[in-house]
DNA sequence: CGAACATATAAACAATTGCTTATATTTAGA
DNA sequence: TCTAAATATAAGCAATTGTTTATATGTTCG
């Protein structure tokens, strides 16, 4: 780092002040990313698929995706952490599901993209 | 793994197939991922607001940043081999842009979602 | 051609991730 | 209370990630 200017922005030096408008922030930056990486790995994904329109415990979903009970628990407490996720407790049984449909929307829409894209 | 039957899924048992059939299957589910990850990164999440809405050439988006430029162009391949940017090649300059709308909307309801959620 | 600039690639590194097994916690019921 | 079941946490591990510096490729212009 530290580099010199670049003519690509030296030439165009009035922009960057537009340009610095729509630097996001770290924090910001982290949070988004944050959120999106709820999504972003393969176990996730297929766990956010079943839980998407019904509740589902952590067992049935340890068996439905064939790994471990401490994995599934593992992902779960991270989509919870990010608001991804909610529980309802039972008894001896941890349910989950989304937490809302915003949350909802925007995986259908990236499962979309991917389907029908 | 090998575990014995949660009886959370034995009094469920009638609903094994319907959960089943809402399995994602190992493929699509890393292509899904991949496509989120695409935006679980906050140097990518600024990268991908810098240019949502405009062009942006790599050294412009290093200086911006104030990551070295191998940074950039790695993100920036990263981008482009999961179909969420494209380049656009012209002289010295490489000019990055999201791929399309659909890309953009994803990106932009993921961050509507953190600022006023 | 030769020099300077813009970008891409390679190598190396610390840090993070997602899984496993083992153990702890919590709950329901005999 | 004791036991078994369901979930959570901890420890350990191979694999992946995002950065840096160094180098290679490609482009323009003298």
């Amino acid at each position: 780092m530290t580099k010199k200017m670049s003519s690509c922005l030296a030439e165009h030096a009035d922009a960057i002040g537009a340009a610095e408008s729509r630097l996001i922030e770290g924090r910001l930056a982290h949070q988004v990313a944050e959120m999106f990486n709820a999504f972003a790995d393969p176990t996730r994904v297929r766990i956010i698929n079943l839980i998407a329109d019904e509740e589902k415990c952590v067992g049935e979903l340890s068996l439905l995706l064939g790994i471990s009970q401490p994995a599934v628990s593992s992902q779960l407490r991270l989509l919870r952490n990010v608001g991804v996720a909610t529980v309802r407790r039972d008894g001896k049984h941890a349910f989950y599901t989304l937490a809302d449909d915003h949350v909802r929307d925007l995986f259908k829409q990236g499962l979309e993209h991917i389907l029908h894209g």
